[in-house]
DNA sequence: CAGTGAGCGAGCTTCCGCTTGACTT
């Protein structure tokens, strides 16, 4: 019986050890942590509901004190763990020696409360030496390493967990903000802001073919070319260019040629001699790369199989588990003993002894902030499996993943590539006396070493050797030869390009920012924000990540620096070190120590006010510069206004794609209108538009246009038909006659409804609206309208309950709740499984049931003949005694709601009414055209019909105008 | 701002890092 419980944190690992183990020892793993901080409110015991910290899960008042809960995916998984260690006579915690690895060692300890003796014990390699070894050498849980962990946590939830919110009221509801992604976003920013503020170019040159006397070909540019005054210049490249103007870079003074004179050039230099003036060979080696850790895999697997960074991971966590590789979520490249002995015997076995690298090599550790708690990632064993020898075994992109993981962790062990470069300048004249100078540079590869087995970037090592090689004939200074051919060449300069996957995941690495665990999460989590979408392989930003960058930037800037992380590593260490305490640094980042740290709670309290929603949504395009064109992201996404004309930006747009021409051709042609056909009854054009209130169709180019009508949720205004259109254009419809009264069918802003004089019916489904027929109609009609009278919907469920109101269970437009005719409780996920009891519904309406809202004016029925003992013996309380209570409690109207429901339920009608002079404070939400019609109305008193003109509006848009003005200040007004 | 007739329980979204299945298409 086995008498040693032993955890570690993958299954796979744990079979593997168990191996090793043998006979005494039970391995089982965690499978990665196992309590965290509460995601959100289910995640919450009872206990903590309410608090006003509970939704962070850290007690901030006292000493960031976290919360943390098994997650109810991993609730059995403990249990199980639970039950083994009460079963074994001694523990031994053998997670990763890394900050997250002793968290969860501690952790189990927490969870476990074992009875025996715990001990702690660590390995970097999955060997039989490294794990006798390390069972021989426990230790002690590292608390202060769990500590800087704990530090870790806290500031990423309390990083995204308060800014998230900020860009929710400012940007866009569900957005996030968080310490990697939100510095990933802004790396893509910026780099789509270097692209828009690019000038691309134009160069030329020559390319000669020159020749020598024996008749050996070989490629060469011109460089030089004299001058009117004789001088030699030399020619403009790409690299002389400023990038933000498209010309030379002051200072230079290279020479820039035109199309004609390249031409003119070339057609003078064809046939002429050239004179080898120097020729220079200098020998080169070449080191192979180290092996493969996280980001250089996901990197190769794009570059060399076209592979996203998670189905990279996926087919390395396939091979992992059947335990063809080492873990494949690793920062170290180091390789065990045992690595390097197998790949040195395979070198010699498959390219022979003169390939092997002299000395075993090392790889020095590379990465920011890595924390090497494994081996890099390579073939496992003692003895790797070539990849021939797996081809029946191995399948499509595990075979394919294993191989390239095989070739560089051998190659890692073969000798240096070695070969000589050689450069040639040659000089010469043209058949009109200019003077000319030319390079060529070759490269020859003596003995190929490593790049036999690898060469980065890729698939087929041998193509990839004979591209590196760019021979050259053995030119001799003075040696003579010909310019056989001469071909000008234009050339462009290119933008910076922008990021890939994997370029990103470097470039993240390199800033320290990101885990080996989460870089394909990473690149998952930017895209589903919509903060990124891929084209291809470029990962291109979007217009919200655009306005989330520029908020973060200006208003919190140091948490989007790209030394953040960096910093934040430096200050875990010493936590791990002993030489700083958790709390005292959380404190100094969230509420600040005597003006000292970030002090992110008052950041945000000073931010709320002061951002401005409307200029952060606004978006700086610098060649829309002068044109008066604005991009917004608005709600129903990005968009385009200069004036009152506007127009969506499309979809698909990259941001730089946006150039002037193209916004104006866009305005010109407002979003999403087109041209559908022509009406064969009238002749009429019938054009699909996208307007204030949706898309929709009219009928006739007149304005008013003869007819319009709403498309349905169902119709899309990009594959709008013309036989469609004129089947909504159709409506209202006449349905027929009842009671002397026509009914008609029409689609309105609360959906399908017939009407019949002044009376109304909702219809449930759009299409019903062509089908609906008299009879249905009259059915309709001698029903109770939705509303007051109307019958309500039977309950899904009744709980009885003695001595209460039966408490019922109804479905509502926000998904099943309960109410006992006083108070409302929305049913949480996984509450509404069917599995509710009469008790459980009571605790839940106790605990967080809502008195519905009232209207304006009224107060709870409850509570107003309570307050009215007159009443207080009529058998139904009636809903007029709103003036009663709230003349008894009208002073607190504008104060906070009190925790007494009385007197919160009796506070102001929801909808306050301002005066001028409060709405005025908020004129700042409203454009200065809108601004101007306000104050003129209601400052100055005038008519709209006559202030319109002279603001250039006709009457009927300055109207709506006004309203939504109007609407847009008590908004504003009311904090909203 | 193309034009239309009501009224109805709000509450949740979000972070980073460590790990796999259990789900469904």
């Amino acid at each position: 019986m086995p008498r040693t419980l032993v955890i570690v944190e993958s299954p796979a690992k744990a079979r593997t050890i168990e191996k090793y183990l043998g006979k005494g020892y039970a391995v089982e793993s965690s499978i990665g942590h196992i309590r965290d901080l509460p995601k959100s409110a289910a995640d919450i015991p009872e206990k903590y509901r309410g608090k006003a910290w509970a939704r962070l899960g850290l007690d901030v008042e006292h000493d960031f004190q976290p919360l943390y809960v098994v997650s109810p995916e991993k609730k059995a998984h403990v249990a199980k763990l639970r039950k083994m260690a009460a079963e074994a006579d001694e523990i031994i915690l053998a997670t990763d020696d890394d900050r997250e690895g002793e968290s969860i060692a501690w952790h189990l300890f927490q969870e476990l409360k074992p009875k025996v003796p715990v001990k702690r014990m660590v390995f970097h390699e999955i060997t039989r030496e490294a794990i006798q070894a390390a069972i021989a050498a426990p230790r002690q849980i590292d608390t202060n390493l769990v500590e800087a962990q704990e530090a870790r946590r806290a500031l990423d939830r309390l990083y995204g967990y308060e800014v998230s919110p900020v860009l929710w009221k400012k940007v866009k509801p569900k957005l996030s903000a968080g310490r990697v992604q939100s510095v990933a976003t802004r790396m893509l920013v910026e780099r789509e802001r270097e692209r828009m503020r690019f000038v691309s170019a134009s160069w030329w040159d020559l390319l000669v073919t020159g020749k020598t006397a024996d008749a050996q070909t070989f490629p060469a540019r011109l460089t030089d070319v004299s001058g009117p005054d004789g001088q030699m210049q030399k020619l403009a490249l790409g690299r002389d260019f400023d990038p933000l103007t498209g010309r030379l870079k002051s200072g230079v003074t290279a020479r820039l040629l035109t199309e004609a004179e390249a031409r003119a050039l070339a057609d003078g230099l064809t046939g002429q001699p050239l004179t080898v003036t120097s020729a220079e060979e200098k020998p080169f080696t070449q080191r192979p790369y180290p092996p493969f850790i996280t980001s250089t895999l996901q990197q190769e697997g794009s570059r060399k199989l076209g592979f996203a960074a998670t189905r990279t991971m996926r087919a390395a966590q396939r091979l992992y588990e059947q335990g063809y590789i080492t873990y494949m979520r690793t920062d170290s490249t180091n390789l065990s003993t045992e690595a390097v002995t197998a790949a040195r015997t395979q070198v010699t076995q498959m390219y022979g002894p003169t390939y092997l690298s002299p000395q075993p090599r090392v790889y020095a550790k590379k990465a920011k902030n890595a924390q090497e708690a494994h081996e890099a990632i390579r073939p496992a064993g003692s003895a790797f499996r070539t990849p021939e020898s797996l081809r029946g075994e191995l399948s499509g992109d595990e075979w394919r993943l294993y191989d390239l993981i095989w070739k560089r962790t051998v190659a890692c062990q073969m000798a240096d590539a070695r070969g000589r470069s050689l450069r040639v300048r040659l000089g010469g004249q043209t058949s009109a006396g200019e003077q000319v100078a030319l390079s060529a540079s070759g490269r020859t590869i003596d003995f190929p070493g490593f790049l036999r087995a690898y060469v980065e970037g890729s698939d087929d090592p041998g193509a990839a050797l004979e591209d590196r090689e760019t021979p050259l004939p053995p030119l001799k200074e003075g040696e003579r030869v010909t310019a056989d051919s001469v071909k000008p060449e234009g050339h462009d300069t290119q933008p910076p390009a922008r990021y890939t996957e994997a370029s990103l995941v470097q470039a993240l690495e390199g800033a320290g920012i990101g885990r080996p665990s989460t870089y394909a999460s990473i690149l998952g989590t930017i895209q589903d924000r919509g903060y990124a979408i891929k084209k291809g392989q470029a990962l291109v930003p979007s217009w919200t990540a655009f306005a989330t960058s520029a908020l973060l930037e200006h208003h919190f800037s140091s948490l989007v620096d790209y030394d953040f992380t960096a910093r934040m590593e430096e200050d875990l260490d010493d936590i791990a070190g002993g030489r700083a305490q958790r709390v005292p640094y959380l404190r100094r980042f969230y509420l600040g120590d005597h003006g000292e740290g970030m002090a992110l709670r008052p950041l945000i309290d000073r931010q709320m006010g002061e951002i401005d929603a409307r200029s952060i949504a606004t978006i700086s395009v610098p060649r829309l510069e002068g044109t008066g064109i604005e991009v917004r992201v608005g709600r129903y996404g990005p968009y385009m206004e200069r004036g009152e004309q506007k127009a969506n930006l499309p979809e698909d747009m990259a941001p730089d794609e946006l150039t002037a021409g193209k916004a104006e051709e866009l305005l010109s042609r407002p979003s999403g209108e087109r041209p559908l056909g022509t009406d064969p009854d009238t002749g009429l054009p019938v054009v699909a538009r996208a307007g204030r209130y949706g898309p929709y169709v009219t009928l006739g180019d007149t304005n008013p246009p003869v007819r319009s009508a709403s498309l349905f949720p169902t119709d899309d205004l990009d594959t709008l038909t013309l036989e469609r259109a004129l089947k909504l254009l159709s409506l209202p419809r006449l349905v027929g006659t009842s009671g002397g009264e026509e009914v008609w069918a029409l689609n309105g802003k609360f959906g399908p409804y017939l009407k019949r004089g002044s009376d109304s019916r909702s219809l449930t489904s759009h299409e019903h609206l062509f089908e609906v027929g008299i009879q249905e109609a009259e059915a309709l009609f001698l029903q109770p309208r939705f509303g007051k009278g109307r019958v309500a919907a039977p309950p899904l469920q009744t709980f009885e309950l003695e001595g209460r109101a039966p408490i019922l269970l109804k479905s509502g437009r926000f998904g099943p709740y309960l109410t006992d005719g006083e108070r409302n409780a929305t049913l949480r996920k996984g509450e509404d499984d069917g599995t509710l009891s009469a008790e459980r519904a009571l605790e839940i309406l106790e605990e967080r049931g809502k008195e519905p809202k009232k209207k304006p004016g009224k107060a709870s029925p409850k509570k107003a003949a309570a307050k009215a003992p007159a009443r207080a013996g009529a058998k139904k309380p009636a809903t007029s005694k709103a003036s009663t209570s709230k003349a008894s409690t009208g002073k607190t109207a504008t104060k906070k709601p009190a925790t007494n429901t009385a007197a919160k339920k009796a506070a102001a009608p929801a909808r306050a009414t301002f005066t001028w002079a409060q709405l005025k404070a908020h004129l700042g939400v409203l454009s200065s055209q809108e601004q101007q019609l306000v104050t003129a109305t209601r400052e100055q008193g005038r008519k709209v019909e006559e202030v319109a003109p002279e603001l250039g509006l006709d009457v009927k848009k300055a109207k709506g105008m006004a309203l939504q003005a109007s609407k847009k200040l008590n908004q504003a007004a009311r904090g909203e």
